[in-house]
Parts: structure tokens; C-alpha cells; sequence
DNA sequence: GCTTGACCTATGTCTTACTCCTAAGTTTTA
DNA sequence: TAAAACTTAGGAGTAAGACATAGGTCAAGC
């Protein structure tokens, strides 16, 4: 490690070290850097990305909101948001409200198939394997549809 | 209706006709047609889709199966399979089983975030919307997350 | 001092599952 | 007969990256 051209504040992370922290892929933290969710400054000696410890977590946060089905648009308004000083609660509590009501009736009829499936298949584990009966998975298929 | 040329058999349907009665758009439906899913003849007189009654059905499957998180590729293996006079049934059920293990991990991780992210909601409700509080979207974030 | 390996940079193409747009041919309707 | 509503094919754009490449940088070992 070459410290001199590192150092440059307490917490200086490069790519790597961002992405091993939070299990995402360099590929990603640099798509997401060009996106403007996330603002390193620039090593004027290599002309590497230097991400700071907010960074880090806020990039936390980008993988936790995109698992709640938040697109890298929205997540960008949000924390764009957040910054300004005088957060507009409004704006910000309607994005959310939305995704979590569209949420909800997705994961509800996703949940509901999907026991409908796993259900059919346990049915199908009973039957035997080798019966060719043509269009069985079809009609397994339509069991469960 | 020009019956003369849209008559090949009892079921001829055109591209709007099977897209409206599943609630398909016409775009998916030439994808899904052009992918090799759906396999319509050609109408001779006019180089039309003739779309058979299978071919809504099968149509059919294909939303209900991508709602269950399947790729357009398995959809086609399963679909291929089962026309196969000898449905290759280990195949087809490991391509089943695979997806419904990765759906519940999932749905799982989802749901959880989900409920977190509601109670959040409501707790922010009780807060007064006016208050400037700065990084208070970011704490709210972070309790969700 | 130089090579090797592990980083980093930027750019570009590929993917999935479409949507939208264009241009041009066909059929139905007024 | 002309307009409206269909059809065809192709190409471009979208999200959210993955993967490939060419070349720059840096620490370690010999």
C-alpha cells in the first residue's frame, strides 16, 4: 500500500475496499458512482476514486432500498433529498408510501403463487417419475396457474 | 372482418386478438413470438400471425410463470420439454425447484425489509412533517434498514 | 531495477424483457 | 375511395448491471 498516494483523509476507501465492505461488485459501485448516488472525490495523484466512510454507508442503504424494489432513481431522489437541508418530508414520504403499497400487492400474489407451486410440486413428488404422460407438466403447469 | 383471408381454422387469432385476451401487449407477444415462446403459421394471403388457441393458452402460462419469477428462457425449456412426447420430468422439475428455492429467499428477505419499512412509516407519521430536522429522512432510512 | 500480481481508469458491448418509433403493406369502415 | 385500424420488420432506448479490453499505478520479491 502506498501510503502517501492513499492518505488522504481518516477514512479513505477505494473501490475495492467499498465493495468487499458491502457485497456489492466494483462494476456496480463505479455504475452507481456515474449515476451520482454516490460522490467520491479524486485522488489528483493517480486519479483514483476516494469514497469516505458516508459513502459506505449510504451505499449500505442503496442495497437495502433496492431490495424493497426502490429503482436507483428513486433511491437518488430520496438521498438527494435528505441532503437538502430542509428535507421535504412530503416528497419523500409519498415516494415511499407508493413503492410500499405497490410492494404489498406484488409480494401478496408472488406469495400466493408460490405456495400454489411449491404445493403442485410436493403433489408431483408423488407421482412417478418415469410416466411419460406427455402433457404433464402442462397440466401441472395449469394446476398451478 | 375480411373472412376470407382471416378464416384458416376454427381458432385464427391475430396479434391484437390474443395480446387483448390476455392482456398482452402486442409488442410482447412479437417478442415472445420472435424468442420462439409462442409459434404462430403465417397467414399466406396477407403474411400475417395466425395464432392458434395453444398459442393463447400457452400465452397465458407465460404471464403466470413470469409473475412466479421465471425467466423468459426457463419459460421456454419448460414449454419445450413438455411438448417433448417424453417429458423429461427431472429436468423440468430441478428448473422448478431451483426457481422456487431462489423465490423464497427472496420473498423472505423482501417481506422482512417490507414490514420494517412500514412500521418505520408509521412512526414517522406520528412526527410532525414540518420539522426540519435535516438528516431526519437519513435516520429514518437507517432504522428501516 | 524489474517483473509480477493486484489494483485502478475508461470505454464498449452484452443481457433481459420489453416499449416506443418508423416506414410501409393490408384490411375494415364510413 | 379515403381514412382508420390493423399488420409487417427493423432499429433505438430503458434499467441495472456483467463482462471484456486496453492501458495506467503500485507494492513485493528477486
Amino acid at each position: 500500500m502506498n501510503m502517501k498516494n492513499r492518505k488522504v483523509s481518516e477514512f479513505t476507501l477505494q473501490v475495492k475496499d467499498i465493495a468487499d465492505a458491502t457485497n456489492v461488485s466494483t462494476d456496480a459501485v463505479r455504475f452507481y458512482t456515474k449515476k451520482g448516488l454516490l460522490n467520491p472525490k479524486r485522488n489528483k495523484l493517480n486519479n483514483y476514486q476516494v469514497y469516505s466512510y458516508a459513502d459506505l454507508l449510504r451505499l449500505r442503504f442503496i442495497t437495502k432500498a433496492k431490495i424493497l424494489g426502490y429503482t436507483l432513481n428513486e433511491i437518488k431522489q430520496i438521498t438527494l433529498a435528505s441532503e437538502s437541508k430542509e428535507t421535504p418530508c412530503p416528497l419523500v414520504r409519498n415516494i415511499i408510501e407508493k413503492r410500499i403499497k405497490k410492494n404489498k400487492k406484488k409480494f401478496e400474489d408472488a406469495m400466493a403463487l408460490q405456495k400454489r407451486m411449491e404445493k403442485a410440486l410436493r403433489q408431483w413428488e408423488l407421482m412417478d417419475d418415469a410416466i411419460p404422460v406427455g402433457d404433464s407438466i402442462c397440466h401441472l403447469i395449469e394446476t398451478v396457474t
